[in-house]
DNA sequence: TTGTATGCGTTATCAC
DNA sequence: GTGATAACGCATACAA
């Protein structure tokens, strides 16, 4: 069941610029200003020179023009990969995020490149953004890179970085108020009367590492100590996740409330939970990060932290193009909300 | 707080090749053929050269060297959406999808260029290939446009479309066997003593056709007829299943079974049984089709036809790639499974 | 308001 | 094995 064919039938008449001049009577320039609606030309010419066009098929040929006039149309979406082999962009944040980033950028009649960053590699700055191919970058994540990030920003490169706002940044972020969300977090266990509560999530990443900055500070705002032990590392993967926890139970570890670092890591928890028999959340109670789609489908529903991703997606975009023309590019700090179910 | 500057530090030199070439002492046709590893040129200098650009962090110009070769590295990726309105994206399936091939392509060495694709605009077909732009397309379903497909594929577009296999078909198609998916959703329903199925979905997509083809052959396999009124027509979004649900439930329609043409119709159409009070399985036992993540985590979790999209996305990657080349595209035909759990 | 001329940075073609 | 030269298709400074 062969579809295939050579490029031959129906040659598509690689149509030019100047088919289209030629057509119009009229000479190129005249042609490329009025596609563009320049002001320059009269209205009538404008359109009739559009509508010729329009019938022969015609459309700008993007590479010529972007290698002329040095704009793509064209934003780099970068997804710094940690860990080598992780397929990072399954992910469902990371897919939510990048559904609206694509959205989002259509919407500004942009085109959306993306790119998977092996951030181990020296140089991923510089391959990121290939001269001319795109117009800006957005990073989904700082990962360990606020070096790099700094150093791109400083070559000229138009960024706008999801994560956390840190010191001596000369790249403007957009990201919740990650301080503030695992205070609500932590917080809300607090109140629930949990005494002995375990952080879970990699806290050498910037944004986890405010998360459980706010963790700390609501546990003494409780008057609760924080154990270093009950800090239990883990990367951003389910399964990650579940075998973190069912050592940290095998281990002996004692608690009564978790609070993760995202969802997917929450619900790993509780599958480690349940498996070792602790009930959620009579035994322990569980506060996710994200509200994904999947946490009010989670058994129990997943209390969490909601990050307004639309609202970032949005501000991204809109931060990114600012820094491509020139105009002050500031960060943005979105409030993160406490969304009760049934974990905690 | 802002991080905007203007691109005036550390200009980064937009170094040529014509400056490679004079740092290497030979001309830039050498140092084009040495970047990409052309035999003509002697080992030694080649390897020279080749660190040379390395230290003076020279990548070439993407865009240049697209507009002379004809070859971006880049395969665009269309969503054609059905209803003008619907955020197509943060779909699961589709989000899904894309990561898979997003994975995909960077394993093979292509860049992904995202586009929404409203297929009410005629002409979307050519502006899908802006010549030069990409080097092929993979369309994520047919939509109603087959016939336009059909006509990109005539006009040499290399594509590779996910869909279903329909008559006079010029393009290769990826997909599952819709027909035995939906066979096998029917058939495992009635063995489990369900007379009266309804069917949801839009039977005129071409996918959901076959599916829906599919569940009426099962019913007579079973002795069962399908009754025209127990076909209710519902778009892909949660919210529309879980209306188009809730009316049937109102009209009175009798049913004890659903099968559903996706998981997230399934899981719209069970809040609405359960907000009518209807148990699930006990009083409707309801299938779902493509196992999302969230199937699993679903209330109850979700009996489904498991689509295989990994080595989807791997079949529509090297079908465009195939047919980049020129070489034969042929279709591939997924086998689905039925992953029973607890839904029905 | 429109046309003319030049060049964007690379690669293909042809010569050596 | 390497170099010179002319495109690739368009956009802009400048002229008219």
């Amino acid at each position: 069941m062969s579809a295939s064919r050579r490029r031959v039938s129906q040659p598509p008449i690689n149509l030019q610029m100047s088919d289209i001049a030629r057509l119009a009577g009229v000479s190129e320039s005249t042609v490329s200003r009025a596609l563009k609606d320049s002001p320059m030309i009269a209205a009538s010419t404008r359109e009739r020179i559009r509508r010729l066009a329009e019938e022969a098929g015609y459309t700008v040929n993007p590479v010529a023009s972007s290698l002329r006039s040095r704009q793509s149309g064209v934003i780099t979406v970068g997804v710094p990969l940690v860990h080598e082999r992780e397929p990072h962009l399954v992910d469902p944040f990371m897919m939510t995020m990048l559904a609206h980033l694509a959205d989002t950028l259509a919407d500004r009649g942009y085109n959306m490149l993306l790119a998977k960053i092996a951030v181990h590699q020296d140089g991923w700055v510089r391959r990121l953004q290939q001269p001319g191919r795109s117009d800006g970058v957005i990073l989904i994540g700082q990962s360990f890179e606020h070096a790099a990030i700094n150093e791109a920003a400083r070559a000229g490169i138009p960024l706008a970085v999801w994560g956390s706002r840190l010191p001596n940044q000369k790249y403007p972020v957009v990201g919740s108020d990650n301080r503030l969300g695992g205070q609500l977090a932590a917080a809300h266990l607090a109140e629930r009367g949990r005494k002995r509560i375990v952080f879970l999530g990699d806290e050498r990443l910037p944004e986890v590492a405010h998360r459980h900055d706010g963790y700390r500070q609501a546990l003494r705002d409780a008057g609760l100590k924080a154990a270093p032990e009950r800090l239990v590392r883990t990367g951003f993967g389910g399964p990650d996740a579940e075998a973190r926890m069912a050592e940290a139970i095998a281990s002996g570890l004692a608690f009564d409330g978790v609070v993760a670092a995202s969802d997917v890591i929450a619900i790993g928890a509780m599958r480690a939970l349940s498996a070792a028999g602790r009930r959620v959340p009579e035994d322990v109670a569980v506060v996710g990060f994200d509200d994904i789609l999947l946490a009010e489908h989670a058994h129990p529903p997943l209390t969490t932290v909601r990050q307004e991703l639309a609202r970032g997606a949005v501000a991204l975009v809109d931060t990114v193009i600012a820094a491509i023309r020139g105009d002050a590019a500031d960060s943005t700090l979105l409030p993160p909300t406490l969304i009760v179910r049934a974990s905690a």
